[in-house]
DNA sequence: CTGAAAGCGCTTACAG
DNA sequence: CTGAAAGCGCTTACAG
């Protein structure tokens, strides 16, 4: 007793005594339906609670109306919010979407796009996993479909790519301390190179340039795997200094909050004698004592932009694959960790 | 130059000189087929990079091994650690996931099961938005379709739903602040009759019971819409206690880091004066000081678990639909809220 | 204004 | 061991 079946088409047909091609033309308003048989097949679908099988639908026309999402990991709020914003947008313009998580392995990265393609989506969102060494797959895949990539990008792969203003993003984050009138500022980074990393650490090193403050090698610190424990690490390290730095900044919230835990432990005065600045506004910034001055992404803006795009050119393809970074405009939150009321 | 047209068995039949049946029974490893034929078409296959239509493969079987996913909150950190253990189970048993979220609104709801019916998905896994009123959608679904709830699950629907042990859970938490000396135990729950708020409520209830605790109504909170604000209010009402207590439950972790937040306001000792425990086991918790003690809920488990079900009801449908309820097991952890070192 | 027919890519019962 | 044919539910060019 499981299964009721469903109504098709033809079962409308069969009911009206009228041919499947009239009632596929009716419901889908063709002109050359006269009213009255559209009238009449429209109130029976009602009354039957017919829904097409967008399946056939899609099969038949080349087109699933199906997004596939892969992100590195799932759980970052900041990918949610990147998410909502790929949901909210795509279910306007009538997509779903299929998500997965690369788990930031390469291989289960090419898996995914793989059985993605095989499911037949009409376009990819995807942000890569760390270390995607070997970009051909994804090469491929252009070939066959549309791709764009948000957050984790790379300038290897020729498609549209959606980030935020990294370089400038990082350049406010460190204005912001010089304006406090800090001089020595520390910065944790990541030691690969990654595209977030490099344009945060260039920003950095633009704003004390402007400034006129030297760099200093002994307070540029790099991590690999930048996490909450590493910024514990590295905030260590620099309390050791004997020329301790009068600022940090760490290029992830997460860093940060290591960092703030540390000095915090040490007894250092926030923002007092080392002022804290992070990147990404997540979640834990309002949490962690004091609250951490940070760069806010817009995720849900990401998101929709990615898609927009996205659907552009899956609606209106072009001859050659568009190559062109978006950049979404950040904003610099001021918390207590960098200021004194 | 955009697309490749994509290989289908059609070409491969073209290209071997064989029928389209004789091709598509070896690639499935039909015993009719002799190894030689096998063999070269399977290595054409190859060579081609040829990859089965799921599409046309779904269509014609109704199955498209594709399992709709509705989430009230997709930001929600619990609710991505389920969603991790269901995207992972899911494509080790070969099915692709379309997540979706009702941003907890019942008619969004509705029209997401809709269109997840539409698009022909095999099975539904949901926990449902807050205030679901009228279940008769949900109902009519379970008629077509497997559908398995999880956490936010409802006994007006007879299906299967995989909760953790919510009574035993807060059972334990309150016990444990027992055990630690505590007798005037407040507790932080939800006005509205949820599931997970009623049954933490009776755990707590059970508790003091079992401990010859009276009950006392002065420090028995309810709110709507739980949140770190309305945690910090209430820790406030129970400050203003003649009698105050000497340890709060928050049925969330938010609400109890409110707590936490307004207690450290006022300057009261935690654990020494009040002692805090929260439920969720969130990121925020090890982020929050003192570091909060809290009941660890397996979400990756209780979305494989729902995995499990679901699919076994999809490939092996009985006659009636089960109606159960899977209780996961929860671990309390003790953290520095609740302990002195 | 309406219908018969082909076809999207695949599987499978039926023949041989 | 292999093939021709039907069919999954839909759309659309072709006729009338």
């Amino acid at each position: 007793m499981n299964k009721k079946p469903n109504v098709t088409l033809k079962a409308l047909a069969k009911e009206l005594d009228l041919s499947i091609s009239t009632v596929s033309r009716a419901l889908n308003d063709h002109p050359d339906i006269s009213t009255a048989t559209r009238e009449k097949v429209k109130r029976l679908a009602t009354k039957l609670h017919y829904s097409p099988n967008l399946f056939a639908k899609g099969f038949r026309s080349h087109r699933t109306h199906i997004l596939g999402v892969i992100v590195p990991n799932i759980s970052h709020y900041f990918t949610t919010t990147i998410l909502k914003g790929i949901l909210e947008e795509s279910e306007n313009l009538g997509y779903r979407v299929i998500i997965s998580e690369s788990r930031n392995d390469e291989i289960q990265q090419s898996k995914m796009l793989e059985t993605m393609m095989q499911f037949g989506v009409d376009g990819i969102l995807m942000a890569l996993a760390r270390k995607t060494k070997s970009v051909n797959t994804i090469l491929d895949m252009l070939q066959r479909i549309p791709l764009v990539l948000f957050d984790k990008v790379s300038s290897k792969i020729p498609c549209t790519q959606i980030v935020i203003n990294e370089e400038e993003a990082a350049y406010n984050a460190v204005e912001h301390l010089i304006n406090l009138g800090r001089s020595r500022i520390a910065i944790i980074k990541e030691t690969e190179r990654s595209f977030n990393s490099e344009k945060r650490f260039e920003g950095y090193l633009r704003a004390l340039r402007d400034h006129n403050i030297p760099v200093d090698d002994k307070i540029i610190l790099s991590t690999e795997d930048i996490s909450l424990d590493k910024g514990k690490m590295l905030a260590n390290v620099l309390l050791s200094l004997k020329e301790r730095p009068d600022a940090i900044f760490a290029i992830t919230d997460s860093a940060a909050i290591g960092v703030i835990k540390a000095l915090h432990k040490f007894k250092v005065a926030i923002p007092g004698e080392i002022a804290v600045v992070g990147f990404s506004n997540s979640l834990h910034s309002t949490i962690v004592h004091p609250s951490l001055t940070t760069v806010d992404q817009p995720g849900a803006l990401i998101g929709k932009t990615a898609v927009d795009y996205l659907i552009d050119e899956i609606e209106n393809p072009k001859e050659d694959i568009a190559t062109r970074t978006v950049a979404i405009k950040t904003n610099l939150i001021v918390r207590d960790s960098s200021f004194m009321p």
